[in-house]
DNA sequence: AATATATTGTGAATATATTCACAGTGTTAT
DNA sequence: ATAACACTGTGAATATATTCACAATATATT
């Protein structure tokens, strides 16, 4: 089966609960519990782990600890995967407090800042960089992936620098649509915007009622 | 026509990309330019302002100045939307860098926090409350929308004083699911799991080529 | 041993979203 | 004036995603 954006991201879903219910000792599940937890319906919990290959009991459901390793294979890398941060501001050192040492195949092993004061200091063990070295230190480090934490002004700027460095995936925080490749893939997680989305909706809540 | 998700967020793009084009001193534009820098088709853009009731000319495309107006008719509430923000640690801290004063309708208008340091502190105009003021000040400021940017193991707890408190929009920056009431609007903004789709999908790109 | 039960896996039906294709429009050029 | 043009608005076709509905399965119960 080809899987969507929607697959993944369920299925990356998935796993969190999953790990968090193997820690509490379960060792297997429904398709309609994960449902519930995910928000999802049973349906597509069933689909999205056929897609990948794996399937369950009928009687027992799905083995945790079974399930949890087909999706791991699947979503991850075989081997450690680097990912580079741009911008040191209190966005990028959240990104760094929230993500660092929480995914085993992942780990942001560069960053990036503009600020000569920030440059050699050394963040959960990784060393700043002065942005002009993006061209020297992600090919070597052998980085694909990079976040984008500058403010708007500076982003498409860093953009191109980093698609030049040979990154194939951006997730890009900073206010702005960017202008690349087609063969790069981007998550804009635009904060404004997302803002005005909820707001939007709330707003509809309000003054109608329920809503999806 | 019924609006989605999808058309509210390609509306708030097209919004934002017809603002700066109207300061960069452009006074119209056709469906495909406007597609283009939105990253969609020519159909979707005019679908889509069609969804709002807004026409254009079959000569000039659309005026500018009159589109951005039927776009904010349609997605702003008539008066000031107040939000409300938990958590001041550096991811707070970004959010109202980012946001604060960029839409005329809406302003962060709460900022609470656990740590009693912050609490009383006063940052971009808005005062900073103590997390148990929740259920008193979000009624009195007839506050809708929260965002959450406290760690994982409170946004549980903050979500649901925020829903007793009345709120009906989240903006959610913890890496959790949050359990609600179906009635909620909840907008997921996982850090992480954001990264490992990026990662994924950056992974396929640098094996196999291509893809979307 | 036969029956009842709860679940998976999945073809088929439905719903939703996107794209195609073109008639209708007003402007410019001839 | 008339023809050619480039665009919008939109019905129809297509593609994608979700849900329905049920046969197949393996256990527990009587």
């Amino acid at each position: 089966m080809k899987t969507s954006e929607k697959n993944i991201e369920r299925l990356l879903l998935y796993r969190r609960i999953l790990i968090s219910l193997k820690n509490g000792g379960k060792t297997n599940i429904y398709s309609k519990q994960l449902a519930s937890l995910a928000d999802c319906t049973p349906e597509q919990v069933r689909r999205d782990i056929m897609s990948i290959g794996y399937s369950g009991s009928p009687v027992h459901g799905y083995d945790l600890k079974k399930l949890i390793n087909s999706i791991s294979e699947f979503l991850d890398a075989n081997n450690l995967q680097k990912v580079a941060l741009v911008g040191l501001g209190h966005l990028g050192r959240s990104i760094i407090d929230y993500f660092q040492g929480r995914r085993p195949k992942l780990m942001i092993a560069a960053v990036f800042d503009r600020d000569p004061d920030k440059i050699d200091r050394v963040m959960h063990g990784c060393r700043c960089y002065s942005t002009e070295k993006i061209l020297e230190v992600i090919p070597k480090e052998n980085i694909n992936v990079a976040i984008i934490a500058v403010p708007a002004s500076g982003a498409q700027g860093v953009a191109d620098l980093l698609v030049q460095a040979g990154i194939k995936g951006i997730l890009n925080y900073a206010p702005v649509k960017l202008t690349l490749p087609p063969d790069i893939y981007v998550e804009n997680r635009d904060m404004i915007l997302a803002v005005e989305k909820v707001a939007y909706f709330a707003r509809k809540i309000t003054t109608e009622g329920s809503c999806t």
